[in-house]
DNA sequence: TGTAATATTCGGTAAATGCCGAATATGTCA
DNA sequence: TGACATATTCGGCATTTACCGAATATTACA
């Protein structure tokens, strides 16, 4: 149970910061940036851009550069400390970033198809398009409405009650 | 109303094909992809691959690359034509694939983090770690349950009663 | 104001990606 | 079987991406 205040990693947690850098990967995260994100998952506090950069081997640089944009992602968060330059980065309770954005996308697919579907198609294809239309917008709406009821819950009662009683039970979730 | 039988795209629908993919390529579609997909969506029958690569401009071998890739993740479906070799490819009438795709990978995140969280994480940063599991978990049950529901719907009733109102008339469709 | 500590910008580069087109494979018909 | 029409494979090239590290900007404080 490693504790993470600025020791290197160990075996098991840089797999892990490489295995979800992978799976991360194809929500549009440059690698770099995904192993910095997987990182922070793992800090019990905020880290310094030094800290993270040697954990990681990556220039310091690029990790300024992939802090800002997880922030910008609602992934991390800044924490500026008082009396001095120094910034650390933490992991942002919030881990519906990607899936927000997601979402915006399939809306706005959606919302092009549908404006644009008579300009391009007719008869039946316009039926077509008219459907993938109303069925990318529903998806986003179904996706941004259980963000936003999953974050409700959390704020009510803060992590979800089924890890409380976690061991390793694999929980069933009803979906809908 | 364009035709679409295999002439050249009129200006609107090449602009509906460059707006349509760079809305697509966030998914992971490499461009020439998307813009192919784009272009299923406006044609009325099954193109084959000489007539798609003309119109988008494109080397028929990428065309058959992309529309194969098209039809793994479910998007577009391939004809073969009686007797001959040539094949066509049109537009699927499923419109789920990157987004269960994309589900599925949320379970795999939420798998991830659930089985490796105590081995790389311990006290608070473990329980955020568990939660993160759950909610991508929950977030992945959510969509899929979803896509199924709309799948279901449609094949009660076609395409949405919302779109019966719309614009022409005509026959509907029993897919699959 | 100057100096030290830090973050940020940006040019350059190595690697990866996306695509073309020639070569090849595969299927069809006479 | 040969000849044709079509799809597919694959080597190579142009472009893009991802990253490093030196140079620069910013902030704190004496």
């Amino acid at each position: 149970m490693p504790n993470m205040s600025n020791r290197a990693l160990t075996a098991e947690q840089r797999r892990f910061v490489d295995d979800m850098a992978v799976l991360l990967a194809p929500w549009g995260l440059q690698p770099g940036t995904a192993r910095l994100y997987a990182y922070l998952l793992l800090c019990d506090e905020p880290a310094t851009l030094d800290t993270i950069a040697a954990a990681l081997g990556m220039a310091k640089s690029s990790a300024s550069v992939a802090a800002r944009l997880l922030e910008q992602f609602g992934l991390a968060r800044r924490h500026g400390e008082p009396g001095t330059k120094r910034v650390r980065y933490g992991a942002s309770n919030s881990y519906s970033g990607f899936l927000a954005a997601q979402a915006r996308l399939l809306d706005d697919i959606g919302r092009l198809a549908e404006s644009r579907a008579h300009h391009v198609t007719s008869g039946e294809t316009l039926r077509r398009l008219r459907y993938l239309a109303s069925f990318h917008r529903k998806m986003a709406a179904t996706i941004t409405g259980r963000i936003e009821e999953l974050s409700d819950e959390f704020l009510r009662r803060g992590p979800d009650e089924d890890l409380r009683t976690a061991g390793d039970s694999v929980t069933v979730n009803a979906p809908r």
